[in-house]
RNA sequence: GGGCGGAUAGCUCAGCGGGAGAGCAUCGGCCUUACAAGCCGGGGGUCGCAGGUUCAAAUCCUGUUCCGCCUACCA
């Protein structure tokens, strides 16, 4: 044996750093444009320039990763085209964290200054993630690398803005948004956090301006009360049929308030009448608009409480809340106290509590964009996987709201609208305008605030291709293959891809959206620092491999579950890496020289049986990818190289490669060559640097093991007496084996065998002459007996494989009572299915109505159990007689 | 409040109308010339509970309990 072909065991470290530079280099990332197939195309949902490789990321990319490999290999045109996103508010924290540390803020270094310090720091930290990906095998062209803020993508940025703002479907308007106070911006409702939070529910009295008693209206948040402009009651109240259009006197403020009628308001829910402040309430707003009430805003920007709240300014909302209870109580307002647990809505970066407020803030208009994208996925242009998500989908698309789109912050795409300071109108334009749209006038200011970040990402389909340019990648790649991610984005980014993608190209941005589970600790706990559980993607590739790591996370990705990852898995699969590396060690290590047999070249039984399973496994492989079931293309193939090829056809392949029969050792040797380099190449997708690895040694002059065809069913016809010859042998095996076991017979001590044919076999008595050194070598056996009609052996153990008998041979070691019982467990066993399948046989209405398929293969059960049965009851008897 | 998903071997899960499976763990035997990161064998489950449909239910339907998650303008 070679030995120096291949190190005692595989080097993830050194072959991860080698082939990717090689890949790299060689340009194996870059779309072919000779290949013959269709081209196939993914857009990395791109990371926030300030992430760094978590089990999210991991998983994702593996899975584009697999895809992309797999698909090159079926000879598709792949361009998987990477890029990261700007993140507006997670980078400019990160800048101004760093700012705070100098003792400066971004506010003392000035707008234009301070998007320079971003860009430093990007340019400095920004290509992070991305070496990362990197790391992790991630096959993506990085010579197409996008960056949200590019200059080509904040043009088609700019030029869907406008384009939208022509259409009427971008407008600026009043409106309630989610503030938070902290990060001093507006949030989308979706970047609010809903959290049950114990809290109280305070009842106070508005006393009638021209009666006596009181109106008691219940309210979570006393310190709104000072922008309350009404109260309102369901107009088919009783309770207050009469008091609506009088008025109330609004305690503290001492002012009055009208009473009004809406049919918002739930009679049933505290006592029926409610407060309404419509600058700081998105319900209120909408009340307060349909009956014309004016709006006073008294909490400001920071949370605090404004100019408006008499002696309450410039005091924090929850402090004035306290203090308005107090003054509340002591004027004998306040009725009563009751706790009250319910959703308080938080800041999805900072968890601060959100403030509603009122503000004028710049729109999407959704509805007729939303339509589209909802037709799309149900005429099928885009197929979502697993399906259960359309039902989210659909939800979403016919409950959506306009899309709040300006954010007051710096980094980000500038809003393209310029205010006129003479006539104060609007112009929107893709540069800087010279003169105001409306009046001409040149003194112009352009919009401070800029877009959320997912209005560029809404693009990334086609900005990365190049789009409003037609260019080549635009034509060839949308609409693209597929979109890969987690569903925690479905809403974020899918849907606004859908609206934007069918907006501007007219057609969906992907044929298919797979949408994987998150990963989880062993726990299932989501993985949080703050919970310390956390498993770092890197140190788990350091410790265990990349390809371990990949393979782990591919075989968990079953559809609709969440991934529950740790360690002990990893360190599991990272056997399978090793166990590829040996069993290739083993094949090399005793490939020759010689050319092809052509004509001459043999195929024992192992050979087509492990030739039709291979044809079998592509063709598994095959369809599990189609729909993406990740988890069972792995198994499939864990299952198969392990368990048949190693276990099975390598064993028996060291009859051809030992032995002395030459055109037997050729030929050995080259279906070994053929179906390791089969397993190879089925296991690149998910192990693409030991495959490498392997593969170079195997064949270097073919070039990497990324351009070589994935395994095609078709090309092994499937042999299928080979199959059930193979399945005869496997269960002598077995059944010596088990005997074996059970009596703790060591491998070094051989037994000798006598297998009794059932009469009239003799093509099965052919068969296992034909293999018995592999039954020999792998059972331990010596001097086996294959014989019709032989005679139990004295001191002998029997298994019953079919219609075969298996004796083996024990003399002094047989313990007859202990053989007595195993023997009737054997028969317990069949008892118990001979039972169930006579009661199925015996019931009429199963021969009538089932298939007759089904009848027929009960019937064969039923016979084969029937007689191994009666074989091993004739054995007990033996023993019995013995005994007597 | 609404919706979705889960409940199958000790653990993690696959199976989703006709023989209860895998990996890990566990127990027993082995350093058998690719691999002890390994090989061989064994044990272990009325498939959450209750009904129903069917010749046949872990698998379909209804109800129910317990877990997750998503979503929401009952103050």
């Amino acid at each position: 044996m070679k030995e120096e072909l291949m190190a005692k065991g595989f080097e993830p470290e050194k072959a991860e750093a080698k082939w990717y530079r090689y890949w790299e280099e060689a340009g194996l990332f870059k779309p072919d444009q000779n290949a013959e197939g269709a081209p196939y195309c993914i857009v990395i949902p791109p990371p926030n320039v300030t992430g760094t490789l978590h089990m999210g990321h991991a998983l994702n990319n593996t899975l584009q990763d697999i895809l992309c490999r797999y698909k090159r290999m079926k000879g598709f045109e792949v361009l998987w085209q990477p890029g990261t996103d700007h993140a507006g508010i997670a980078t400019q924290n990160v800048v101004e964290k760093s700012l705070a540390a100098q003792g400066t803020d971004r506010n003392a270094v000035g707008r234009e200054r301070f998007i320079e310090l971003v860009w430093e720091w990007r340019k400095k930290y920004g290509g992070f993630i991305i070496n990362q990906l990197r790391r992790l095998g991630c096959s993506c062209d990085w010579s197409r690398e996008r960056f949200t803020m590019d200059e080509g993508l904040s043009r088609a940025v700019r030029e869907v803005f406008v384009r939208l703002y022509n259409e009427g479907l971008i407008y600026r308007g009043d409106h309630i948004i989610n503030w938070c106070p902290r990060c001093h911006t507006a949030l989308a409702d979706i970047e609010v956090e809903h959290e049950d939070r114990d809290s109280a529910l305070y009842w106070v009295r508005y006393p009638f301006a021209d009666r006596e008693g009181y109106l008691v209206v219940a309210t979570t948040r006393p310190e709104t009360m000072l922008g309350d402009t009404a109260v309102a009651v369901n107009p088919e109240d009783i309770r207050y049929g009469s008091v609506i259009g009088s008025n109330v006197i609004l305690p503290i403020v001492k002012k009055n308030i009208p009473v009004i009628g809406d049919t918002y308001v739930d009679p049933a829910f505290g006592t029926g009448a409610l407060k309404i402040t419509p600058a700081h309430d998105p319900n209120d707003f909408e009340i307060g608009r349909r009956h014309g009430l004016e709006l006073i805003k008294v909490i400001d920007d920071d949370g605090r409480m404004n100019e408006l709240a008499g002696h309450y300014a410039g005091m924090d909302r929850f402090e004035c809340r306290k203090k308005i209870l107090e003054d509340l109580q002591s004027e004998g307002l306040l009725e009563k106290v009751d706790p009250y647990r319910h959703a308080v809505g938080h800041c999805y970066r900072c968890k601060t509590m959100i403030e509603p407020l009122l503000s004028k803030q710049w729109f999407v208009r959704t509805k007729p964009l939303a339509e589209a994208a909802s037709i799309a996925v149900k005429k099928g242009k885009t197929r979502i996987y697993p399906s259960t998500w359309e039902a989210v989908y659909f939800d979403w698309m016919s409950n959506i709201r306009d899309w709040c789109v300006s954010r007051q912050i710096w980094w980000g795409h500038r809003i393209p609208a310029w205010y006129c300071r003479s006539c104060g109108g609007i112009t929107v334009a893709m540069e800087a305008p010279v003169g105001c749209k409306a009046c001409n006038g040149k003194e112009l200011e352009q919009e401070s605030d800029v877009l959320d970040t997912w209005f560029s990402s809404a693009l990334w389909p086609f900005s990365t291709l190049g789009w409003p340019d037609k260019t080549r990648e635009l034509a060839t790649f949308y609409p693209t293959s597929v979109l890969v991610t987690g569903f925690d984005i479905l809403f974020f980014w899918v849907a606004r891809m859908m609206m934007m993608g069918i907006h501007f190209m007219g057609d969906v941005p992907f044929r298919d959206v797979y949408i994987h589970a998150l990963v989880r600790d062993a726990e299932g706990k989501k993985m949080s620092k703050s919970k310390g559980n956390v498993i770092d993607p890197l140190d788990v590739m350091g410790k265990f491999g990349t390809d371990a790591f990949r393979f782990t996370l591919a075989a968990l990705a079953a559809q609709g579950r969440d991934v529950k990852l740790s360690e002990d898995r990893i360190e599991g699969y990272r056997h399978f890496v090793n166990k590829l590396w040996n069993a290739s060690r083993l094949v090399l290590g005793n490939l020759g020289e010689e050319a092809g047999l052509g004509e001459r070249r043999i195929y024992t039984l192992a050979d087509r049986w492990v030739l039709t399973r291979l044809g079998q496994v592509a063709g598994e492989m095959e369809k599990a990818f189609d729909e993406y079931r990740f988890n069972d293309a792995a198994n499939i193939c864990y299952q198969f190289v392990w368990h048949e090829f190693c276990d099975w056809y390598l064993e028996m392949a060291k009859k051809g490669l030992y032995g002395n029969d030459a055109p037997l050792r050729l030929s050995t040797r080259e279906t070994l060559k053929e179906v390791l380099s089969a397993v190879l190449r089925m296991s690149h997708p998910f192990m693409p640097f030991v495959t490498e690895d392997i593969w170079e040694k195997l064949s270097y002059t073919d070039g990497s093991i990324m351009k070589a065809p994935f395994p095609e069913r078709s090309e092994h016809p499937e042999d299928r007496e080979a199959l059930t010859e193979m399945e005869k042998v496997m269960g002598v095996v077995g059944a010596v084996r088990a005997i074996r076991g059970e009596m703790n017979i060591p491998p070094s001590k051989k037994v000798h065998v006598v297998i009794d044919i059932h009469e009239g076999e003799e093509k099965i008595k052919s068969l296992l002459t034909d293999n018995i050194y592999h039954i020999e070598s792998l059972a331990k056996v010596e001097n086996p007996v294959i014989d019709i009609g032989l005679k139990k052996p004295a001191g002998s153990v029997t298994s019953v494989v079919g219609s075969v008998q298996v004796h083996v041979v024990l003399k002094g070691l047989l313990d007859f009572d202990e053989e007595k019982r195993r023997l009737q467990k054997e028969i317990a066993k069949r008892d118990k299915d001979i039972d169930m399948l006579a009661k199925k046989l015996g019931n009429k209405g199963f021969v009538e109505k089932a298939s007759p398929d089904v009848v027929s293969e009960v019937k064969e059960r039923y016979d084969a159990l029937s007689l191994g049965r009666e074989k091993l009851l004739k054995n007990l008897h033996f023993f019995e007689t013995i005994n007597d």
